[in-house]
DNA sequence: TCTGGGGTCCTAGGACCC
DNA sequence: TCTGGGGTCCTAGGACCC
């Protein structure tokens, strides 16, 4: 299962009058396009194109701009995931707005049929338009889907289980649009005269070893039909998590650049505990404008903790010994992150010997801030050091309400007289 | 004025060990 | 005239994904 125009669809859902019209959706800091409905797409609007371009390109054109609504679009999305896992309990969440479902148990002639009954019932459950596409590996099923995008008579579903559909499919298949063929192999397999998946498919499985390693041997087995990729239910605990974002404006002095940090840190903390999980090692790092013609400056320090932590306060603290480090005078930093590195379940945290820390006062202390910030809003209790009013915070000036999870912004019905 | 954020996996090469 | 062989661990960098 997959969507189009994720993000749009979400906006669409909660302001019906957008249907039909070309929506663009912006990142972060209201930087660049990264979600445009059909309509826009047909105006030329290119993925990726900064924001401040839309303006020349749009002159006249009624388009809609949003900045992102992350929370509107997080809750959507286990909206459409929650609709999905009535159907088998093999689900792997596999993005936003994508998973992967495991129907072995059905046999193939009804496969589209089945498919098209969970379209219609998450288009009616959530308002979400998705497509869906069926086949015997995910590398397949991926371009399944994609099929199912683009054909107009495909309604929405495709199934690639007959050996002459997959062969049809792969032959009209450019290699850079499978799932797992970046620039980089594109351009390899392409000096070597290997430009649709269905060449790719019959390559020599030494000859790719070679030219891809076994990545690329995996998804030349994929597309045989054999599955190397296995279905991920639970998804593995993560080895790291990060915290960055380009500032509204650029910082020059080392104060201000203390309470970026110290504010990044905090949520970091924050997603560390969300995930009962506890922090090694701690990496900050800060950038200049890579597209200004002016000095440039980019740097890390990572600081190994003597005990695992996901005490805001210890982490801040290192963060900012690691930021003091590297921080100099005389740049114009756009953006700033902190990473936390080496996570261990918070339960098996090893102190050592002569450990300072109160640990367990600490967490109760951590406990009480969480549940007073989810009841009355993230940043009620906070850290002296994330400062207050900052003016480098990221500008967002055209998000949606956040319908779903807030009581002050509901959405509001209209009936016509 | 202005160009996103957050991940994973694999490989090659060096250090080090016996 | 001649310089072992094999193993592990770590790191940096590159590839990919959404």
């Amino acid at each position: 299962m997959g969507s189009n125009n994720f993000y749009v669809s979400c906006e669409r859902v909660f302001q019906p009058t957008l249907s039909g019209k070309p929506v663009v959706v912006l990142s972060n800091n209201d930087g660049c396009v990264i979600a445009r409905s059909e309509e826009a797409k047909a105006f030329g609007i290119p993925m990726g194109l900064p924001a401040f371009q839309l303006a020349d390109l749009l002159q006249d054109q009624p388009i809609e701009v949003y900045s992102s609504n992350y929370t509107l679009y997080g809750d959507m999305s286990a909206r459409v995931m929650m609709t999905m896992a009535q159907w088998t309990p093999d689900v792997e969440v596999y993005s936003i707005d994508e998973a992967f479902l495991k129907l072995s148990a059905l046999p193939p002639e009804g496969l589209s049929v089945y498919g098209q009954t969970m379209r219609t019932t998450i288009q009616q459950w959530t308002g979400i338009p998705v497509s869906i596409g069926l086949g015997p590996t995910k590398t397949l099923a991926k371009l399944a889907n994609r099929l199912a995008k683009r054909s107009a008579e495909a309604g929405g579903v495709v199934a690639l289980t007959a050996t002459s559909e997959v062969e049809a499919a792969l032959a009209q298949t450019p290699i850079e649009h499978l799932w797992g063929i970046g620039p980089g192999y594109t351009r390899r397999l392409k000096a070597h005269a290997i430009t649709t998946a269905l060449q790719l498919r019959d390559a020599n499985d030494r000859w790719i070893r070679q030219l891809l390693g076994v990545v690329g041997q995996r998804i030349v087995w994929e597309l045989r039909g054999i599955s190397c990729l296995p279905l991920e239910r639970c998804p593995p605990p993560k080895h790291s998590l990060m915290m960055s974002r380009s500032f509204g404006r650029p910082i020059t002095t080392l104060t201000e650049m203390r309470e970026a940090v110290a504010t990044y840190m905090t949520r970091a903390a924050e997603k560390l505990r969300r995930h009962h999980v506890a922090a090694r090692v701690v990496t900050v790092f800060l950038t200049t404008n890579r597209f200004r013609d002016e000095p440039q400056y980019t740097k890390s320090a990572t600081m190994p903790l003597p005990v695992a932590t996901q005490d805001t306060a210890e982490l801040i603290r290192y963060a900012l010994q690691g930021i003091a480090q590297i921080f100099r005078e005389g740049y114009r930093y756009k953006k700033a992150g902190v990473m936390v590195t080496e996570l261990v379940p918070a339960h098996q945290i090893q102190a050592h010997l002569f450990d300072q820390h109160d640990r367990e006062r600490s967490r109760r202390l951590m406990a009480a801030i969480d549940a007073i910030n989810t009841q009355w809003g993230s940043g009620t209790v906070r850290y002296a050091a994330v400062g207050v009013q900052p003016r480098w915070r990221m500008r967002c000036v055209r998000r949606s309400p956040r319908y779903t999870t807030r009581w002050e912004e509901p959405a509001v019905v209209r009936c016509a007289p």
